[in-house]
DNA sequence: GAATACATGTAATCCGTTACATGATTCT
DNA sequence: AGAATCATGTAACGGATTACATGTATTC
């Protein structure tokens, strides 16, 4: 069972929820860290029902075929909380943008400066939003605060995002520092060096 | 063309190396953020040279099949170039471990802090291996300072792994201190607070 | 003598994205 | 009238992992 399966069955343990607004949810990073398209939903939604993780009823709806809501089963939850607990992965993370940084030296000095402001106003836009996210939780009341409350993992990963976020704006000042120092060094005059 | 090409390609504009070389290379994450296989790296390097991106020579070596010298061509490093100057495409990280952090209220407080624990021991431990590396790069001379060395583009993806690690335990701290303040809420409990 | 490093490939499978397909209700 | 939202599915394709396959040279 993948990962993905994981995600719907955290979505569903919240709240009973239809493939559409699972599909909704998840078009925006859930945890700020986690998307899916509905082609991977539905197909995903039957497996985990065949497994008995979720069961659905059929309701009112007005797609052309019939509209199902499903919901977490007990084992589903059991399962769930199994997944929590277990021995954590190797994380291998990709990120393209620091694979274009590793070749930066490939560019000339307004090229990189231009790369690294892009990837700094990305920054900056993201913490925005979440920040606006932090109050909506702070709205809400103490929820986040409950340990036992849904809110409590959604608000903690929130701020592991801000936390990132504003990591990212104090590196991009760094090399954009560094860029400016390291000026006019080309390639003749760096045989000099040293 | 993917991005596994200019992973390949941004290995290849340091230095020429043989597909085996570059599977080793990419089994420890470059730049901290990508990895590959041999099994994805031999194929790749067929479609980068049939596509003139780089150039092999046949060396002497130990394997049952001749040995590949791949080298990038200049229409290689110009492509690597446009590559890295072109647009930002709008990513969207995955992180199991932020998925779990999300569903984290359904484990019991002592599970919880158990497995923050977990992941804080693991970016210390990647954090002792990252100052490791750094002091490596300090010993090697002042290429990780020179904008047009190789090494610039290595060093500042290594800072950002170093800020990344300090970021994830600090947070880690941070929700360690939380789930112990917010202890004995259990659900009935909870319907009296605030 | 056994294990490890060097060395290159293919096949099967899984996961994710994009595109195709359909159709009712509500909002502008 | 047309666009957006609700609603559920399948098909084609590409990227990544695991396993299969082979064989030499060096180190313990």
């Amino acid at each position: 069972m993948g990962t993905l399966g994981y995600a719907i069955l955290g979505l569903l343990a919240k709240e009973p929820r239809t493939g559409y607004k699972l599909a909704r949810a998840m078009n925006q990073p859930i945890g700020y860290i986690w998307t899916a398209r509905h082609s991977q939903i539905y197909p995903e939604l039957a497996y985990l029902e065949a497994d008995g993780l979720v069961r659905h009823t059929v309701v009112d709806g007005r797609g052309p075929r019939e509209t199902k809501r499903y919901e977490i089963t007990t084992t589903g939850t059991a399962v769930l909380r199994r997944w929590i607990d277990s021995p954590l992965p190797t994380h291998s993370p990709r990120s393209e943008l620091m694979l274009r940084v590793w070749s930066l030296w490939l560019l000339p000095s307004d090229r990189a400066r231009a790369l690294i402001e892009d990837i700094r106003a990305e920054g900056v836009e993201r913490l925005a939003q979440y920040r606006i996210e932090e109050q909506q939780f702070i709205a809400e009341g103490p929820s986040k605060d409950d340990r036992e409350a849904p809110n409590f993992g959604a608000y903690a990963t929130l701020m592991w995002g801000i936390a990132r976020e504003d990591q990212l704006i104090e590196w991009c000042d760094w090399l954009i520092e560094r860029l400016a120092h390291a000026t006019d060094n080309n390639s003749s005059q760096s045989e000099s060096r040293r």
